[in-house]
DNA sequence: TTTAGCACTCGCCTTCCGAGAGTGCTAAAA
DNA sequence: TTTTAGCACTCTCGGAAGGCGAGTGCTAAA
């Protein structure tokens, strides 16, 4: 089914291997010499023509070694990669981490530090996105009086994520009048997700509520906005990392991708539209054309079984995927325990 | 006083004017056809030279022209500078985005689109501070019980600044023992600043609460920390916009940049150190390192005459500070009139 | 005091090898 | 039939050489 005998998917894996380390195009000797191949440089050289043309491997230029096709890193990922091990130093920072971040109460909080954590260890370009509000069940709403004019919404979701936002009060209410168009509202939405807040809903909600219509808009304007206004839902970790690549060395690639960083709602769309569980996406595989040349590996984070968020790291094709991978895995399981004990 | 004759000055002012263009080194031919200053080129060189003795231009080379020097910039921007004007696309821009701004009401996301909007306009990277907490005079405290183990403390300052964390409560506590507790904090901390709890006035309170003094100790350990995670005070935009400056071809330049731009407290620092009014820092005239080829620009907004806060944008020493400047100004006082109505 | 003229300097660009790494092919060995 | 050794060939990369051009400093004339 693969089409690759043994021999040429060991071969494809030591190509793999040696580019993601060097970032050099890999020759037939260099195989056969650090690789316990037991095969001469010529017979590599034979089966690289065939990988080549099989279109796993591809040459920069005539008289170069081979480098991995998109196509070579998508076979290394699916079927070759060894599963990768933390390593102690690895460990120990994750746990110092997860002690401090104990600490924290608010996820997004939280999920920024994990955000530069992810970097730190991986040392490439972390994505994460704190969890979206308009997915989440209402649960409760507060609402806390600050003068005449303004009043503090707070809104609370079944996962626990606190969202707040000041609002404008069209009048002067009393504490009566307030309390009881929230009383109304929280029995009214209970258990709905945010997301769910049909026009039809709200209709009948206006007719309930017409003496205190003006209010109520302001609440449900609030609602929306904090549903819409989701594009700081996004970390990032590491942005400098990316210059460490050589494939880097480019100028007009970095400025495309950190302009692409700086574009919140379109890296909020990459990691919303990523599946759950591990996900490896590889060059053209990712739809922004901006990271055409990259690689992202992505993984949700759950509360109750029910997927938050998701966390992700971006970096060359030429990742260290395996690695990558194993931290991406242990992180998210971290942050599922965390989260769920808050 | 200066040291610099009426002729001196005009060649120093077109050195720079023109080297803030091109980004090229002017030689004395380019000053003598595109700047009406009647002289020919024979006679700029001697006047050049003279500047070069006296400390304001440089060459990278011989026979390349010459470029402003550190002291060159700073005499430029003291003396020579004049004073731009707001072009009218300039003008649309801000009047669109000060009307979007006022349906916000939350400092900490119009600071954000602030800092988008400066390097939007000036074309270098823009930091932002936003109000420190602990400088704002403790204005009243709510407590929002979430259940029985949670509240939300919101804290409103003086300035109208809002902030929120949620706490865990050591213990059930009844709504009369919180709302006396917050009370009395209420009371005693009104008008203080944050900064200014000091140790003395927390032993007062913990004698005066000993009763409570558990979800006491949770309040303060929490006011403690809004003061001390200031970290996100900062917000940057444009970071990519230094890659489109030929200075920073170079990437371990860019690369130590963004480094830097990752370190938030670093970069409040710099912003926090900053004197109220509009000031110009530049190359070494910044304390940090990564910063000694770049030109900073910075002014402060206010509420009621007190300082909250910095706008900054960040360029190469080559920077349109003329035109930076006037950007900046205008954008804090918009920013102050946009605060006070808020 | 200013300007024209001129020789000189120096970085940049292009061109031009030579070295080195790696290949494909062929023919011999297993 | 498969593997290996040998060899000629290709192509990139790095450094050297040399011409070009922009700009200078100096000198002498205006």
């Amino acid at each position: 089914m693969t089409g690759l005998n043994e021999r040429k998917q060991k071969i494809l894996r030591a190509v793999v291997t040696d580019y993601i380390q060097t970032a050099e195009p890999v020759g037939s000797r260099t195989l056969s010499r650090h690789y316990q191949l037991a095969l001469s440089a010529a017979t590599i050289r034979n089966e690289m023509a065939d990988l080549e043309e099989l279109g796993f491997l591809k040459q920069p230029h005539t008289s170069a070694g081979r480098i991995p096709s998109q196509q070579g890193y998508r076979f290394y990922v699916d079927s070759l990669m060894d599963e990768a091990e933390l390593t102690p130093q690895e460990k120990l920072y994750l746990e110092k981490f997860f002690t401090q971040l104990q600490k924290m109460r608010e996820i997004d909080q939280i999920v920024q530090q994990v955000a530069k954590a992810l970097s730190v260890l991986t040392r490439y370009t972390s994505l994460v996105l704190a969890p979206r509000l308009k997915q989440c069940a209402f649960a409760q709403m507060r609402l806390v009086p600050i003068d005449e004019k303004q009043a503090l919404v707070v809104l609370i979701t079944d996962t626990g994520y606190i969202r707040n936002k000041v609002i404008k009060m069209p009048r002067a209410l009393s504490a009566d009048e307030l309390d009881s168009v929230v009383a109304y509202l929280n029995e009214e939405l209970a258990g709905q997700t945010i997301a769910g807040l049909t026009a039809a809903r709200m209709r009948k909600l206006r007719t309930d509520l017409y003496s205190r219509v003006d209010i109520l808009h302001s609440l449900l304007a609030m609602l929306e906005e904090c549903s819409s206004d989701e594009e700081n839902r996004i970390f990032l970790g590491g942005t400098s990392n990316i210059l460490d690549q050589p494939e880097f060395k480019d100028m007009e690639k970095v400025k495309h991708l950190l302009t692409l960083f700086e574009e919140g709602e379109r890296l909020t769309f990459i990691l919303e539209t990523a599946p759950a569980g591990v996900t490896i996406r590889i060059g053209t595989e990712n739809l922004l054309a901006e990271m055409h040349d990259c690689s992202l590996v992505t993984a949700s984070y759950h509360l109750h079984g029910r997927p938050l968020g998701t966390i992700g790291v971006l970096g060359p094709t030429r990742m260290e995927y395996a690695r990558v991978t194993t931290i991406i895995k242990e992180m998210t399981e971290r942050l599922n325990t965390l989260i769920s004990t808050l």
